[in-house]
DNA sequence: GGCACCAAACTTGTCTGACAAGTAGACAAT
DNA sequence: ATTGTCTACTTGTCAGACAAGTTTGGTGCC
């Protein structure tokens, strides 16, 4: 008696318990990566339910990332339940690096796709950043507002740089920051003067893609998120600390 | 030169289609969590598919967590679409753009990473990047395998870039590309020079790395990813396409 | 009029059978 | 030996039906 899955009880929701069930038969048989699985026919035989209830189960394992089904082949295990996303680790600080660190990758993903922007971007996609950037104007002349406006002033280059995974991976960094925007376009950011400062950085990305200088718009960009993340009181990273490094083989070669 | 690219250019699912389709179609109508979504039997007139495509979509938006359904009730969104984690769309290829959108990101993130490699990284971080390109020397030398030290190079730099964030996203990247390096290092990519052009391009990052020069780190891992690209037949986006737009207000300000 | 009850009309969940599309392997023809 | 085809098997999609849960409105009774 291997593994008696045979009738699964009925209250809850069938497919959630087989496609359980089956995530747990492939971690506890080791499953490795590439290995197929049984057909569906042959699952249903041994889970004693529909097809329907089969593939609604391996379509959830699907979305979770664990297994890939190819038509007229077979369903594989595509990688170890849970492996199949990216996720910042934005909860856990133990040496306080990891904002810098989420703040860099963002960084360095924001200002490349400034420059896209700058490269690729139409009449319409600059229309886009143009309205979001008027529309921080107003918040600036009404000193009210203006946060919703910086969003989609970010999401419009993103837009514009012509990715739509470099617009994906960017909403879902933006996401992380929502919170971090606020002291900009507070009412103490308004008196301040941040507000000002940084609508004043957003008019030099917008003008460097609109001129069409991808180098202008990356260094504007991230002078900006620099500046932003100083407004944060994140430290930057630092930048130079290297020392040039003995050539290959003399005292560090033998450590792999 | 291979045009098979391996996992990236399957054709798309109908359901997937469908599922992205609607999680744009949520985000745009900005839904709040809670409102209710169009019925099944609706969302199969509007997309024009059966009903078991429209079970497998919203399947997937369920494992997603931003969907939930109850007996009897009908749809519900449970938050917004790809709040807690961040997923390539790889399978999904509609107009064959995707593939090289996602190439274009993790261009920009490792060349990224090797700069900052350049900067930061340690005797003991370049032992490994050291490492894991003499094994990939011994390869060449012996015709065989290679892979997994390409794998190890490219992590290595990644690591040496001291940000734990943007390694683990390269990591995840590397997760969705572990087919596309066979074709450089199997007997064909041996056989054709492949592999050795590919380690000529190791060489010179390291070196830049090795030196500090984040600038040229930075040149040569781009151009090792462009030159794998068109390796594996994925042609790189076009760099240059922008004409200087008008000041705003002038012909295109009407338009949000 | 107000209240308990029930039936009808929704919804999603599950089942069944069928066909289309894609793949691998056998097999015959060249 | 290579090529083309054919077959068996896989997943993808479709259509229709019934079961199970929820809401809604009516119906009869008080």
């Amino acid at each position: 008696m291997p593994m008696q899955v045979t009738q699964i009880d009925r209250p809850a929701r069938l497919s959630d318990r087989v496609s359980r069930e089956m995530e747990a038969w492939i971690r506890e048989l080791g499953l490795a990566p590439g290995a197929q699985l049984p057909t569906e026919k042959e699952l249903c035989e041994r889970f004693g339910v529909s097809r329907a209830v089969i593939r609604e189960a391996i379509s959830r394992l699907k979305a979770e990332g664990c297994v890939e089904t190819r038509q007229g082949l077979g369903a594989f295990v595509a990688a170890l339940p849970g492996e199949g996303s990216f996720r910042l680790d934005l909860d856990i600080d133990p040496d306080g690096t990891e904002a810098e660190d989420v703040f860099e990758l963002r960084c360095i993903v924001e200002s490349a796709a400034a420059e896209l922007a700058a490269r690729r971007c139409g009449p319409q996609g600059l229309a886009r950043i143009a309205a979001a950037l008027a529309q921080m104007e107003e918040a600036l002349l009404t000193n009210d507002g203006g946060a919703a406006a910086d969003d989609a002033f970010h999401q419009a280059i993103a837009a514009a740089s012509g990715n739509r995974q470099l617009e994906r991976f960017l909403a879902y960094m933006g996401r992380q920051f929502s919170a971090s925007r606020l002291p900009t376009w507070d009412d103490a950011g308004h008196r301040s003067g941040r507000a000002a400062q940084s609508q004043a950085e957003h008019r030099q990305i917008f003008d460097a893609i609109r001129r069409g200088d991808a180098a202008a718009a990356g260094r504007a960009s991230r002078a900006h998120l620099e500046a932003a993340s100083q407004r944060l009181g994140i430290r930057p990273r630092a930048r130079q600390d290297h020392v040039i490094q003995p050539l290959a083989g003399e005292t560090w070669g033998d450590r792999a």
